[in-house]
DNA sequence: GATGAATGAGGCTTCATTCAT
DNA sequence: CATGAATGAAGCCTCATTCAT
């Protein structure tokens, strides 16, 4: 607990440095006005991406949304991809950290509760990254590199999901016969897709709580999940 | 049920013609000539698309695919736009027509197997057609028209299971507290998810007809769907 | 008198005879379908030219305009320029016939209403080609061959005018110090652009016969016309 | 007097900054070594107008003109059409304003000098932008914003015309039966177009005193002028 | 004769990227 | 570091022209 703990934090913290970002330009910006200009880059790049896609984010576009001129942007990325790797690993800590606190972590919450706590979180962590999300599989097919975040970022959460759905099997709280790999799966995608449809499509109606509940409740009926025992 | 039979075949029958040019250049190609190359055309857009993604598909690769020149496609289309969006009506009548048909129609099927029915043909037929899918979602945020498309596919897909759902609720054997819309967009959007991760991502393992079982024995337990009565 | 009136009725019905229009196509239309067809494409283009300008001018509207379709007017005519040249050649007929007719013909009358008169002749055919003519000067850049029909057009003109006002001169009823060539040219000059600006600019107000009197007063005065002497 | 005077001061001292980008992209060049790009580019353009007409002419021709990749163009203007605005306003300042000038202002000279004069600036300052004269007249008749300079320039000239004529009709030394907007126009129209067959498709002969001492005896004349009084 | 179809040169325009200051 | 300017590859689209039927 204290140990994933820790990483959840490790992930908070280290989202908002923008120093050293893998395989920079000559070495990353030395003065402090460089770091906020940086910043400022890839504040707007996210901005931009989610509003345009990425073929029809224009680097003026994001420049100008950063307050710099056109030219500025190549002092510190190569590249579009590259901008956008950038921003595609913030957001992926971002949207995953307080997720995975609660599923690895605040294990003394019952079941029941811990689910609607996860889903609570991510749906609304997902409002404000899910644009982001599509374009992130999207650029996966060209981009190996953001290809290889999204896989690490998939295996990860389905891996820690399923893991607790085997555990709900060994102590007999979870319906046996499901494969862990494949609910986990199709958790992480129920939860994705209709967190998309609610929240980015508006195809769909209800407020948090009342959606909330309904999935929850689906998550536990789906599971067998046996109501926790209750001292009177 | 003969009337939504009705409809089934009523929407089979017309699925065959998804071809149907719609509101088109001055009115389609006028010999046969014409509607060979202008099928030619649309079955490489699809492949282009499907290969390269909207923005990053090039008139002169759907054009070069169908054995034709570039100008040539002007011919019969006026902008990528148009062919688009024939191609997304096509690849939607063929992806809803066979799960309507199971849905709506062979009702004779106890429920359990009708999910199960209903969950082998959606995977199948999204095999073909999921980039598409994903696809289609990104250019409806561009395309009023597409967008349109899309919505109108989402609603009638989505009220169908909503309304099935309801009967087994009246029928008592699913679980009242649910929400039906909810429960059917939930639904709908994990199957359309997982089949994406599945099938394209290629991030889930399994086979078939280990992952239609998995998946139906999710939807039964999140309906707590009553077993039906066997006669000894 | 007799010979010129001759040529002007020649000019007349000449005009309208498509049959050998210098050099056709192979030998131009033998059917006279074909001879129907292609005097509704020389009409059709001279419509679209009026609308279009030259550049602007498509075959395919042509071809439209002319209910042919689009290949067809390759059968009649090598290029654009070509069917141009027709347009050109008619429309010269048409538009100077009249007014050579007055001006070299009906000497009867006294210089006072044949000026009134040439002016109204030219002015009312002036309005249904006046932008034709524009056009002809704009080719005619480009084209040589339309820039000698254009060419010869002027000095046909101006020669007749200068030699009336020759005569003039001599019978001593006109300013004696005028150069004719040069007093021709700028009356044909004024004409053509007062026309232009008038009908087809509609940046001057005024009706006909108001404007025929001032111009035809503007005449006399510039050329120190001597009242006729009337017998009482 | 000293208002029209002043007028054309101001028309004078306005017009060496012809350039002046009113209306252009972000806000025009920033270094002084884009002004300069940019003002060679409206010059190439201005001489690939006239040599091409306005369809043909094309940007790259413009580009390669001024020096500068066709890219470059792009930076400066955002189409043919708004560099070819800035040309015709640059030219009709240039060729207007001294004409105005003689008109409005230099009235210590008898009327026969004033008329001789403001021919032959006219004239003058007609041989260098006499094609583009044409070019801005076909163009307006596409290009709202240009046909709104086209009117203002005609109406503003006319104006200042007929102003005259009228003060020679109530001093009595022009003929007063003629209608002064007519006649300013058509004196208008007569040099305008003189001009273009003169010094533009070269149709007529005669060299500039010879033309200039013509056209003003024609104008005098039409206008019955009387002599100025001459004092012994 | 007439038509629909096909072609491809050529123009316009965008925009990622480079560069001199 | 930052900027404005410049570049040119690359894509879209038009349309005169040709061709098979």
């Amino acid at each position: 607990m204290a140990r994933s703990r820790a990483r959840a934090l490790e992930a908070l913290t280290a989202a908002p440095a923008p120093a050293a970002p893998s395989g920079d330009k000559p070495s990353g910006p030395r003065s402090s006005k460089g770091v906020r200009t940086r910043e400022r880059l890839v504040e707007a790049a996210k901005e931009i991406f989610e509003e345009q896609g990425f073929s029809e984010a224009r680097i003026s576009d994001i420049a100008e949304r950063a307050g710099q001129s056109h030219g500025s942007f190549y002092y510190y990325f190569d590249s579009k991809e590259e901008v956008f790797r950038e921003v595609a690993a913030a957001v992926d800590d971002q949207l995953f950290a307080p997720l995975d606190d609660v599923i690895m972590a605040e294990s003394w919450l019952a079941p029941q509760q811990r689910i609607r706590e996860a889903m609570r979180r991510h749906l609304l962590s997902y409002k404000r990254h899910a644009r982001l999300m599509s374009l992130i599989e999207q650029v996966s097919r060209h981009d190996p590199e953001v290809n290889a975040l999204r896989l690490a970022r998939h295996q990860r959460h389905t891996a820690e999901v399923a893991k607790t759905i085997r555990q709900m099997q060994r102590r007999k709280v979870a319906d046996p016969s499901l494969d862990p790999q494949i609910v986990a799966t199709a958790f992480g995608a129920l939860t994705h897709r209709f967190a998309e449809l609610w929240l980015v499509q508006g195809t769909v109606d209800g407020n948090l709580e009342h959606v909330v509940e309904q999935l929850s409740r689906l998550f536990e009926n789906a599971l067998r999940l046996k109501p926790p025992v209750r001292k009177p």
